[in-house]
DNA sequence: CTGAAAGCGCTTACAG
DNA sequence: CTGAAAGCGCTTACAG
């Protein structure tokens, strides 16, 4: 590989000359540039990056926060990213986080103190108030998605008006029976994470619809959002004396969940049981299941951007603080009906 | 952030010995290695990761290179590679290559010739053989998995053995008019790829069965590998005026495609057709799917022990020369039957 | 606009 | 076992 010094030699200048004419930064004549342009393509010259950051204490490779890498979502959010980043020469480095303490331990004390990266984005995970301190202290720009944290800048979605979304929809189909499968935190906290979230706005759409006079059984049912874990809890759902006439599942797959245990039981959807799910997944409209979607590659587009400009990398949005439009939940949601949710027969 | 220079001064020795105690390469005293790592503690003190990989040569990180990140399959590879990097302290900074020639160029010209990383784990993309030859050029061990090249050493399932093993369990069933629906490459070059491998593997258990005496129609059928477009594949062979009584797929999202045009169709799965796929995808257990499972997961741990093994990194096998092993079409796969394959009615 | 030189923060022969 | 010193390959004030 050529250094900056066999492309200096090359084009007959410093090599600070050529470090100037290659990034673009501090003046060079226009005729040096070419020149220096020249050798360097011959030569097949690349700023090696260690060096160059070391240097400059840019790092141009942004780190990415994300809990299971093998989650639909998060794989679309990740490719959103990736697809802002790519074009302004940023690299994207990944960082796993689980719930193993050892692993997380090793992640803040280390790989991320180590100046690998100028920014990082953290989707949906829950940190606790040593690690948002531990981030802080980076001195980052740290850009959340979907982050419960309101001492993170960060992008959302409004998730309990999403969960309220879902549930209206039954309700306007003429549901009085509907059950909620999702998570919930009640743990004194003030609970801020997407599944408590969701089932708030399933509360306070049942609340609203009581206090305008219907009579309505809402329950909730607690599953992991997984595919099997929810097919379980409806399951045992399913088969109580009275169930439901339609469930609001947190997310697509835990609907497909609810759609095999009532398929396991012979119900027939939407005839017996509407359904309706939370993402816009990929295979939703082979399922034809009904979802609010929330455009996650667009979320991924939209975090990407929010680092950049936090870095004051591109156009016009460059400097700019990004504060104002980033605490907002105003990532948009839509409800796309299909054909696994109907009136109640 | 403090610097190693803290580090010495606090424990009273000279930054060689603070970095010798903390790396554990050469020689420190017990006495003097406890005293660094506590002033280390103390000061929390990290090395840079930029700084270190420019005196040493060392990066620490591994590049991966994937076509579509948003992919079932490749996220699950992705995280298996993570699971073993991760606690050997290797970060991954990932390489999404499309089919864009611009994004292409600045990949293999640029992005990684910039030294950011001690070795390329690459996932089943065609490359072409400059693409092939910029790989080499870059001094670094590069390990496929499931790319189609004999230049690169790598790990790949036998798929042509897949593609016989579905196609055998349909025949195997009473099937006699079968279609295979994938994609085959036949431009003259010998075609190694994925795709065309399954199909050979296709062709061969028919003429095998020919062979044998059996009067077996068979078809193919081209779509690209997403689910809508074996749907729209599926669709147009199922209203042929003579259907197959049974469909390999290949792939699993494609079998969901084909199931999905099944049942726009009204034809009952097995009863009027038989559906098997090739992946072991998440939701094949829901949707009841006969499967050729290839255990992505246990692949990415694979393919990431190889590099660690190139690197010359980590237990028994450091050191080994990876050759042998990684060139051999050697990685598990598994029928796995379920309720969409059936004898023919 | 261009060059000489210091410096980014580590690692690693080389001596002792 | 430990230290002084060179060096990794760039970038960037500072002069001119």
């Amino acid at each position: 590989m050529p250094s900056l010094d066999d492309v200096a030699r090359a084009a007959g200048v410093s090599t600070a000359t050529v470090s100037r004419a290659l990034s673009g930064r501090g003046r060079t004549s226009e005729e040096t540039r070419e020149r220096v342009r020249a050798a360097a393509e011959e030569l097949g010259y690349v700023a090696s990056a260690t060096a160059s950051s070391l240097a400059s204490g840019r790092a141009e490779n942004i780190g990415v926060v994300v809990p299971l890498m093998d989650r639909w979502f998060f794989a679309t959010v990740l490719d959103g990213i990736a697809s802002v980043l790519a074009p302004h020469g940023y690299d994207i480095t990944l960082y796993n986080l689980t719930d193993d303490q050892a692993q997380r331990r090793r992640l803040f004390d280390t790989a991320l103190r180590r100046g690998r990266v100028d920014a990082l984005i953290v989707l949906s995970v829950e940190l606790s108030d040593a690690e948002v301190a531990r981030l802080s202290s980076l001195g980052l720009p740290v850009v959340g998605l979907g982050v419960p944290r309101a001492e993170l800048p960060g992008l959302r979605v409004d998730d309990t008006a999403v969960g309220r979304l879902a549930t209206e929809h039954l309700l306007a189909l003429g549901h009085r029976d509907i059950a909620h499968i999702g998570l919930s935190r009640r743990d004194g906290r003030e609970a801020l994470d997407i599944p408590t979230r969701r089932r708030q706005g399933f509360d306070d759409a049942v609340a609203a619809a009581r206090k305008a006079g219907s009579t309505v059984t809402a329950r909730f049912v607690e599953a992991d959002f997984t595919v099997s874990g929810a097919r379980r809890a409806a399951s045992a759902l399913l088969s109580e004396p009275q169930p439901p006439t339609a469930v609001f599942a947190a997310s697509d797959e835990m609907a497909y969940g609810v759609l095999a245990a009532a398929r396991d039981r012979g119900l027939s959807v939407p005839g017996d049981l509407s359904v309706i799910g939370v993402d816009g997944h990929d295979l939703a409209a082979l399922f034809d299941l009904t979802t609010i979607d929330q455009f996650p590659h667009a979320q991924g587009e939209r975090v990407g951007a929010a680092v950049l400009a936090a870095l004051g990398v591109g156009g016009v949005d460059a400097g700019r603080p990004p504060e104002a439009p980033l605490t907002e939940a105003s990532l948009p949601f839509h409800l796309v009906p299909r054909a696994t949710t109907a009136p109640p027969s």
